[in-house]
DNA sequence: ACGAAAACTTTGCGCGCGGAAATAATATTT
DNA sequence: AAATATTATTTCCGCGCGCAAAGTTTTCGT
């Protein structure tokens, strides 16, 4: 591997260092060192400053004011780490998703984001990296941080169940996204029982009655509840339920619909020309197979097979041919989360009865199916 | 939308909250308040303690031996915000990307914060959701948890140039991926004129001399490099070059890759049969278009079109037909960047010369050129 | 066994803020 | 205008740790 080594211009960190204090490029103004001294340059006292960044709210409009004005003026922030050392408890809420390398948990980790911020929190977000012992470093790592609240969507079958719930006994947490039972104040998810209802139905009246193509050792609890959900409503339409499964275990969850997916095409395992598939990123790899092997893939009455998924993954869009889907309502999903563990925050103390909220999810009908 | 709530088992947070008091469920040990305490437990004076949990190895092994088997019993941590405050400098290192919904900035982001744990630092990753405000913030935000370091890989173009520029002066940083000019100790990344230029030979070499689809007004200066190179790489050929403009701004790239593309492919607008794109999503899009028009994609001798990428892009494997495109060494660029963070960290120093490193990309031949 | 070097202990200050209590100033009500 | 309620000030302590200096013990080389 070739590496360039280009030079430019030179100039000293130490000198510049010493350049900019008392004056540098960001303030034309003395250096303010602490609230101490912020306070005497607004006139006002420094308690009442402390008040002022706990809550701009509850100082009185004028004092607000002149504090607001000396802030354009001095540029000075508290000390983070002073305020978190002595405060009751911090302004920070963990969120933890399996893995910020599946475009699903990155989009849903970032909703879940700013309804915090919404909420008035700072979240800090943290990835498992696809490692259920990350999980569990991750929730010990964040407890050095002290955090106000934990939102955990853990991985669930291969989650260290006991210590999540041993955890939640010691911070508010909610669960989304997976669950794990009676662990932490609620859980706000999909119902993946009328979701994957709805894609039932949908295609037992469009056309073929499905197959279900899922992982024979799926990570994630919810390809459970997806599986039920197709029995029941492939019996609720009277048709014969049959499920393949796709070999592999890992994270390449679009690698093994490819392989998996290629080889049972080619065998002609599939014992349907409908294919329910128990998530998108293995439709993606499904598409992919069927490309390859050059089968039609679509609704259409030139197609020799309809493939359809479940989460509305940002690629579903652009697939070949665009996938049938259901989308996650991430939006009300993330609300909820965070509206919950507020709660349990402001009011510290979990409610009486742990919470399960499910939201539906939404057909999105495109080409392959 | 509907909603369902369903109700599990009572208990109370307040309650658990006072039985986890002294004996909770994590230790059979009285409880060790701080570092006073802890010291006393292990035998050892506080001001030693102190110095092991800022390096272990600085102590005696007697010493850690003695620590580490109180750590094993009492499971004390020390206060993270106490020693943030007290510290000359913290042991985090900012890491700034431009948005982690884009999977190659997901990735990248995810190797360079291993290399910094690798290095001994607690990376704290962000992402400006793909809004150029929001980098200036995170830097802002950062500034508040007075990172050794931090990372940035900016926008470029859109970034606040001035304001990067300034804030380098405050705190080490080293830009990676995209480089501001003078911004920083050091930038690393991707030698695009060599990466452009392999995968203009072979696309040469290989059938009809490329023509160029990149966005009109591209975020990312990535993309100006990336023109050049091909301008350069057609010149040397002795090609005329031809570039085809998407329109479109934000970061919505695939599907102005798919609405573009479709739009020119119907005009028979493009000028050659071989396209390169600036990078993978607009490929992707444009893959997705072809595909919507019936038009064959690969480097076979049936095929209409070929379709070339840049950056690897991790569903760039599962296109279809899969995408020929360049890889990045992330690897190896995380592991520099860090590097070379370390450095002006450790030292307190900066480089005489602001250095510029560029590593290699890969080609990668896949079935759509 | 001796001296030097290294590691540890003791002591004490300081960091920048939160929080509490008593007091003083200002707003609001009647 | 006086009485009350609200808000701000003053003063003090505490949080949990880093850091430094001086003194003591342990380790290591010869």
């Amino acid at each position: 591997m070739k590496l360039y080594w280009r030079k430019e211009k030179v100039y000293h960190w130490v000198k510049q260092c010493l350049a900019t204090t008392g004056k540098g490029p960001f303030m034309q103004n003395p250096k303010i060192r602490n609230m101490e001294e912020f306070a005497k340059a607004s006139g006002i006292s420094r308690p009442t400053v402390s008040k002022y960044f706990q809550d701009p709210m509850s100082v009185r409009r004028s004092t607000r004011e002149r504090i607001e004005t000396a802030l354009r003026t001095y540029d000075y922030q508290p000390n983070i780490y002073a305020m978190n050392q002595n405060r009751r408890r911090t302004n920070s809420i963990g969120i933890i998703v399996p893995n910020l390398a599946d475009p699903f948990f990155t989009e849903i980790g970032r909703v879940v984001e700013l309804a915090c911020i919404d909420a008035g929190y700072s979240p800090i977000v943290r990835s498992s990296h696809g490692k259920p012992a990350q999980e569990t470093a991750n929730l010990e790592a964040l407890k050095a941080l002290k955090p106000a609240g934990i939102l955990l969507a853990p991985f669930g079958r291969a989650s260290d169940r006991d210590h999540v719930r041993a955890f939640a006994e010691t911070v508010p947490m909610v669960l989304f996204d997976a669950d794990i039972e009676e662990a932490g104040a609620a859980f706000v998810g999909t119902d993946n029982v009328q979701s994957i209802g709805l894609m039932t139905d949908y295609l037992c009246r469009t056309g073929e009655p499905p197959c279900l193509f899922e992982m024979r050792t799926p990570l994630n609890p919810n390809a459970n509840k997806r599986r039920l959900a197709y029995l029941a409503g492939m019996e609720r339409h009277g048709h014969e339920p049959r499920i393949v499964h796709a070999e592999g275990s890992g994270w390449s969850i679009e690698e093994f619909g490819l392989r998996e997916g290629r080889r049972l095409l080619e065998d002609g395992a599939f014992p349907s020309r409908t294919i329910l598939c128990s998530n998108d990123r293995l439709a993606i790899g499904l598409l992919s197979a069927a490309f390859g092997l050059g089968i039609k893939v679509g609704h259409g009455s030139d197609c020799e097979l309809r493939i359809a998924g479940h989460d509305d993954h940002p690629f579903s869009r652009f697939t070949c041919p665009s996938l049938t889907t259901i989308a996650q309502d991430y939006g009300a999903i993330a609300e909820l989360a965070v509206q919950q563990i507020a709660q349990v925050i402001e009011t510290e103390s979990m409610p009486c009865e742990r919470e399960i909220s499910l939201f539906d999810g939404k057909l999105v009908m495109r080409e392959s199916a």
